[in-house]
DNA sequence: ATGAAAGCGCTAACAT
DNA sequence: ATGTTAGCGCTTTCAT
């Protein structure tokens, strides 16, 4: 009599209308069975496409699997099998940014090649909720994580980083930990871009910066500097403003400086948000000046001006920190890598159409 | 003398160098319970900051834990307390285009509140790769599903969804399914549009549409249409072309319009691909004509001439997506909704200074 | 305040 | 080809 019951479908429809509308419980493969008549075993066999199956038996589970709804838990074949669902964490700072964004497009088309799944989490420059997340992934057990970067102390990985979690960090290099780093060359790249302008004559060039706490300013100022004392020239820091975080900053840097009684000739923006800001102070003043950027970004060709951009593969970040990461968790224990993505100067704005 | 080894730190430094770098077993509450000569349910309370363990206690086994690099197995909470760790799956064509950025930023920021992980995947516009993330994603047991739908058939949802994973869709709605649903004003914004174009006197204007299998793409051609003959005048299907997929087609089809005898004297443009064609082609060709385009973008304020845009709240839809998600998730089981996220019309270009 | 035992859903190791 | 048993690491239930 009990075996009336048995085929019993969790949280099926038919029921009476219940008062509480039972969360419906899913099968498990222990239902899938008594529902096939076969052994638990022999359902996981098929469930996971194992060839050792009778083709009849296997028909029998499967009808089963579809009239249950059957969906193996992962969460219990993760514990099980020891290997946690693949998947990494990727922790940056804004998704919503463009180079954030490409860089985790390229990280997740990595990550589908390894049949791995993407956790996506952003820190919001807050080192605080860095290392909560960082912590949370770890908890989860991800196989890996990339990260950029935004506290100064990642020490907090080494723990974890000795237990076989592996990471890779993206555009900046980890603080007090050793670890693979993915970035840009920055020193070269603003050294190139302001070496056009002293090439092209400039003696009086303005350097734009953003807050020298932040590595990549910091890496593109001493860039920048470079270039100008390879010229001969000295760097006046009269010319150089720092902690420009957005457009708005950089258009009163620009518009004060060509305030000035000796106004410079040329400006250096050291990321594409300061640009933006020197391009539109440039183009409501209707002023001349050669611009050269660091970062492109999406339409600069029809920027209404000419602009010089230090252009580089953002995507490549994502991809090679990838690349390095899933190279690790296979088994990789070569020395630390630190790989430099290189740059290119590019003539952008629609006057060089 | 068996307790002499027990406290050994499983993968822990100080060995010989053993010829095979045995993974580091991680440490369970089994071994940090040993080591603190405690229960293993005393370390769970610890953990889980249960009030009811005597401060001493608790710190033998904080000690333990530190000794140890232990770090809870979230896949074993997962597994025995039923509640798998919240997390949800976002599923869009493609994380590089700042649309869907703008969507999954704005989802994982509801998330993050709701203390959820978000899991992306790129669907590239594979209605197999669609289906296969999302069944997967179920297998992981998240809690909930959001996706731009690629494909045309969401059916196989069903089962799941009766098993009580949510859904709720952006953008597009769902083919034979029903669920929430977050849309924008496709047609009100075209309509709009249009009728900006129709009011300012124009009478040849021409429609650039992406290709017809598009949702978006239909409807924002009915809102032109609808504009046009609220306007007394008639859709002139010489003047209509669609599958304009990217800037280049929006630039062709400009440039064979204005090849015409009669050609338009304005256009509409329902993506902001081709609105950038559109921009591009008429800057070469230093052509007059008026442009509507739909969708705002970046930078649009620097384009080199006017342009009007239908504008929205991009993160809004993934902001109200996410906010029925969840409260699915929550038990809210009223009837299926449509969010409908209005539109603007907006003067960008940078004439309009 | 602490512990012992059971078991979540699945797979591994070994039968048969 | 199929089944049985054990157990992954944790939380739950119920004792003490």
């Amino acid at each position: 009599v009990d075996e009336l019951v048995m085929g019993e479908r969790p949280g099926g429809a038919g029921d009476h209308p219940g008062p509480e509308p039972v969360p419906p419980r899913r099968p498990t493969i222990t239902d899938v069975a008594r529902e096939a008549r076969v052994s638990i075993k022999t359902v996981s066999r098929v469930v996971n496409n194992q060839p050792s199956v009778r083709a009849e038996t296997a028909d029998r589970v499967l009808t089963a699997v579809r009239r249950l709804g059957f969906r193996r838990n992962d969460t219990a074949r993760a514990l099980r099998s020891g290997r946690p669902a693949a998947s990494v964490g990727l922790i940056i700072e804004d998704l919503a940014n463009p180079f954030y964004s490409a860089i985790a497009a390229a990280v997740e088309e990595v990550a589908r090649r390894n049949d791995t799944l993407l956790i996506t989490a952003s820190s919001e420059e807050d080192r605080d909720r860095e290392r909560r997340l960082a912590l949370e992934l770890c908890e989860r057990r991800v196989d890996g994580l990339l990260v950029v970067p935004a506290g100064d102390d990642h020490g907090f990985l080494r723990p974890d980083m000795e237990m076989g979690i592996q990471a890779v960090f993206l555009d900046r290099p980890p603080s007090r930990l050793t670890a693979d780093t993915v970035v840009i060359d920055n020193v070269g790249g603003a050294r190139a871009g302001v070496a056009h302008l002293v090439a092209a004559g400039h003696r009086r060039i303005a350097i734009l910066v953003d807050r020298p706490a932040i590595y990549t300013a910091t890496e593109r100022l001493a860039g920048a500097r470079a270039a100008i004392e390879a010229g001969g020239l000295t760097l006046d820091s009269a010319l150089v403003r720092d902690g420009l975080h957005d457009p708005a900053a950089g258009r009163a840097a620009v518009a004060e400086l060509l305030g000035r009684d000796d106004p410079p000739t040329a400006f250096f923006a050291s990321n594409n948000r300061i640009t933006v800001g020197v391009v539109e102070e440039l183009w409501w003043r209707r002023a001349e000046a050669d611009v050269v950027g660091f970062d492109d970004f999406e339409l600069s060709h029809l920027l209404p001006r000419p602009v010089t951009v230090v252009a580089y593969d953002v995507a490549e970040i994502g991809r090679a920190g990838a690349e390095l990461l899933f190279g690790r968790i296979a088994g990789d224990s070569g020395p630390t890598q630190r790989i430099v993505v290189p740059t290119t100067l590019v003539q952008r704005g629609i006057a060089s159409r």
